[in-house]
This record gives C-alpha cells, sequence and structure tokens, in this order.
DNA sequence: TCTGGGGTCCTAGGACCC
DNA sequence: TCTGGGGTCCTAGGACCC
C-alpha cells in the first residue's frame, strides 16, 4: 500500500539578509540588519543580530544603540532585488519536482511523492545544494506527509544544527518526538490569540494540540484550527496548489516620510496610490470593481486619532488609472476631516477579475482610447523608468513620500548597477 | 523626531426575500 | 394575550501569514 505523499518545504534562511550577503560578501559574518519601507523597523535580521535580541518587528529608532554598539550593517529593504533573486531559486527548483507551490517570497512547497525508492533527506540535501551554487543563498528544508507538517520539519532544521538543514519526519517515531519538543505558538496557523486560548486548557506543544479533540478545538477555534490538528495527525487538509488561485484584492499603502495635515497633499499622496494600482492592474491584466481609499493617524502617537475609510463601486470595472484616481479622489472628498495629523493612507482595490472576463453593459463608453493610452504611458514608464510619465493629479514635490536612507543596488536588474570587477 | 506592506480566510450579523 | 422559518448575499472585523 502507498503510504502518505512526502511534501517539502524549502525555505531560504534570513532571505533579504542573505540576498544582499550574495552581492556584498564583506556582510558575511557580520550582524546583518534589512528595515522595512520608511526604514520603520526590522523585518529581516542575520543570526548575529538575532542572537543580539533584536526581534521581528521592532521599531528602527529603539535599535539605534544597539546597531551603533554592534556595528550592525542596515539597509533599506530592496524589493526588486530580493523579487530576481526569488524568481533564481524557483527556476533551481524546478529540477526537483514537477509540482511545486512558491508559497511566498522565500518558501517553496514542493511534491516529493513521484520518488519512492529515494532516500528523501539525501534529496533535501541535494536540492540545498544546488540553490547554494546557482544563487548563492542557503536553505533549509522540511519533510512530512502535510504541509503543516513540512512546515513544522523545516522550523526544527533551522533551529537544530543536528539535522543538517533538512528534517524529516515522514517516520512516526520521528515525527512524535519532533512534536514533543514543538512549542504551539511557533505552528503555521497559530497565532497571538489561539496561543492565548490553548494556553488556557494547558495546551502548550504541538503533540498536545495533535491529541486534542477536533470537535473540542471547532468550539474554542474555527475550522482551521480543527484543520491544523488533522494536518498534525498527518492527514492531508490543504492541497499544494502548484496552479496560482486568482488574486481576490489587491492593495497598495504606504506610510508618509513625515506627518500630512493637508487635504491637497492627501489628494495627491492617494491619487499616487491610485496610480501605482493601476499600474498593478495592467501589468496582471486584471480589471478591478471596488475601491477603497483610506487614510489615518498614527495609533503610537499621543494626538487626535482618526480612520478614515470610503469603497466605491466601479462600473463598468476599470485598469483606467484616470478612472482610478477620479474615484479615489472622491473618496478622499467624502472622508476628508481637517485637524489631524495623518500619517499613512492607502487604495485597495477588490472584486478582480481578468480584463477580457469583465462584464459589459449596453452603455458602456468606448474604452480603446483609454487603454492604449495607458499600454503607451506603462511603456514610458518600463523603459525610461517608474514616474517618467504621470498623472498631473499623483503630485511634483511630493513631500510626504517615504525615506529610503540604506538602499543597496539593483545588482541583477538595472543596468547602471550591475557589480563590476576590476582585474 | 522615528513603529511596513500586501495578502488570505473565516465568522457574525444585518438586509433582504419568499 | 398575541410577533415564522429559512435561505442568500454582503460587509466589517478578527486572525493569521510572510
Amino acid at each position: 500500500m502507498a503510504g502518505p505523499t512526502p511534501i517539502a518545504l524549502i525555505d531560504c534562511n534570513n532571505f533579504y539578509v542573505s540576498c544582499e550577503r550574495v552581492f556584498n560578501p564583506r556582510l558575511e559574518g557580520v550582524p546583518v540588519l534589512v528595515l522595512s519601507n520608511n526604514d520603520g523597523c526590522a523585518i529581516a535580521r542575520s543570526n548575529e543580530v538575532k542572537a543580539l535580541g533584536i526581534k521581528m518587528g521592532d521599531p528602527a529608532f529603539k535599535l539605534r544603540p544597539l546597531i551603533e554598539k554592534h556595528g550592525i550593517r542596515v539597509f533599506s529593504s530592496n524589493y526588486v532585488l530580493y523579487g530576481d533573486m526569488s524568481r533564481r531559486v524557483q527556476e533551481a527548483l524546478g529540477q526537483f519536482s514537477p509540482e511545486t507551490e512558491c508559497y511566498s517570497i522565500d518558501e517553496t512547497f514542493l511534491d516529493f511523492g513521484g520518488f519512492p525508492h529515494v532516500d528523501l533527506w539525501a534529496y533535501g540535501q541535494e536540492m540545498r545544494g544546488t540553490v547554494q551554487k546557482w544563487t548563492g543563498i542557503p536553505t533549509c528544508v522540511g519533510i512530512g506527509p502535510t504541509k503543516t507538517l513540512a512546515k513544522l520539519a523545516n522550523a526544527v532544521a533551522k533551529k537544530n544544527p543536528t539535522f543538517g538543514g533538512v528534517c524529516d519526519v515522514m517516520e512516526e517515531p520521528v515525527r512524535a518526538a519532533v512534536l514533543r519538543a514543538f512549542e504551539v505558538s511557533d505552528i503555521w496557523g497559530i497565532g497571538r490569540a489561539t496561543t492565548a486560548k490553548l494556553a488556557g486548557i494547558g495546551t502548550t506543544t504541538a503533540a498536545q494540540l495533535r491529541d486534542l479533540s477536533p470537535k473540542r478545538a471547532r468550539s474554542m477555534g474555527t475550522v482551521v484550527l480543527e484543520r491544523t490538528i488533522m494536518e498534525l495527525r498527518g492527514l492531508p487538509c490543504l492541497a499544494l496548489e502548484d496552479v496560482a488561485p486568482q488574486r481576490k484584492g489587491m492593495a497598495c499603502t504606504r506610510s508618509f516620510g513625515r506627518v500630512v495635515t493637508s487635504k491637497a497633499e492627501m489628494l495627491e499622496a492617494v491619487a499616487s496610490h491610485a496610480s501605482r494600482a493601476g499600474e498593478k492592474l495592467r501589468q496582471h491584466g486584471l480589471v478591478a470593481g471596488k475601491l477603497t481609499a483610506f487614510f489615518h493617524t498614527s495609533p503610537h502617537r499621543d494626538d487626535p486619532q482618526h480612520h478614515a475609510s470610503r469603497v466605491t463601486r466601479l462600473f463598468p470595472m476599470s485598469s483606467d488609472t484616470p478612472t482610478l484616481i477620479t474615484a479615489a479622489s472622491r473618496c478622499v472628498e467624502a472622508a476628508w476631516r481637517q485637524g489631524f495629523r495623518y500619517v499613512k493612507a492607502g487604495v485597495l482595490l477588490d472584486d478582480l477579475c481578468r480584463a477580457e472576463d469583465a462584464p459589459r453593459t449596453l452603455f458602456d463608453a468606448p474604452t480603446e482610447r483609454e487603454a492604449k493610452c495607458m499600454a503607451t504611458m506603462d511603456q514610458l514608464n518600463v523603459r525610461f523608468g517608474r514616474g517618467t510619465v504621470a498623472l498631473a493629479a499623483t503630485g511634483i514635490e511630493k513631500g510626504w513620500k517615504l525615506r529610503a536612507e540604506h538602499h543597496s543596488p539593483c545588482y541583477t536588474t538595472r543596468l547602471a548597477e550591475v557589480p563590476v570587477v576590476r582585474a
């Protein structure tokens, strides 16, 4: 009888830090930190930085003393570089299974069911070696009968060097031992709220959660928790999704580089986000049926608080920038309240569908001219750089734009920034 | 002075209908 | 002296993920 299908999860170690190191070997062995947009908080840490006690999401301004004391090398996030490196990793992984699911920028699930006589631990090692050789990125691999167990095994491989970077929990005795030593809060899908609830009934390890009755779980939480229990028992509830499902929504949001208090600036910022959202829609060949514009004050300040948000239907559905800007501006006008110190704004698009599937009505205005205009604008911006052609509504000065003071070069995607080796 | 951005899924509750 | 029952659709908000 065939056993359950092994699923592997390969995860890049400290991915953004590793990307920076590939192109700057001097960063090897020293503490490296990558900051979020706006240089706001920590989002990727080298092992040296983790050892200093710096946590994911720690605000950068609080880290200043530690950064100086330990000579931490700090980078703004460079998503162009990380996205391109991720693509290269995916390419290498294609060698190892016909069925892969790119789960996030640094994680991929692979169906390892096709090789019944292969030593999976050794195969995992071969995969790590290939990714390292092709891209320079170090990885760890977890293997198990379900996605949740593969994730768990991966975390074990990362934390515990005795596994040599690959942890396989297909065998029941190994799995049982690993689950006993694994904290419930580290399980995929168990967040802060659920951890607290489970602690209330004395459930703190993965083994205890596995043995909890699904009925009890359902009454405490949702169907998600029930599924997690089944997955911990080795019964797959989550399929490998090798074709990406149609995305449902899209967001363009940013914190400001400084506080915004005037409606004119807010209109500019929201128009910019709407404009970017349009580009993204067209890039994916999509149109949107619903647009939300929002802006709000800082929850971290003592200021009076205000969260504003307005939704509007887009009918006919659209990806046309002037249409999106008009809709977003109406939302801002309707929601605007003077006298607050706003720190963030954004545009959300929902009810997405492929442009060719969009419903039409008898009374749709002809859109061919608009589409051509947008296509031309997109081409110019690709060729000569983002922002070469833009709608005036998005502003000229953009005093509200974010900071990024420690940006590394786009080594792999911008000709002027390709690394140069001198003889 | 200074705390990211972009997603998904689930549930409860209201509106509405027959 | 008394106010149905069941269904769908939509939305807001919570929780979680990377």
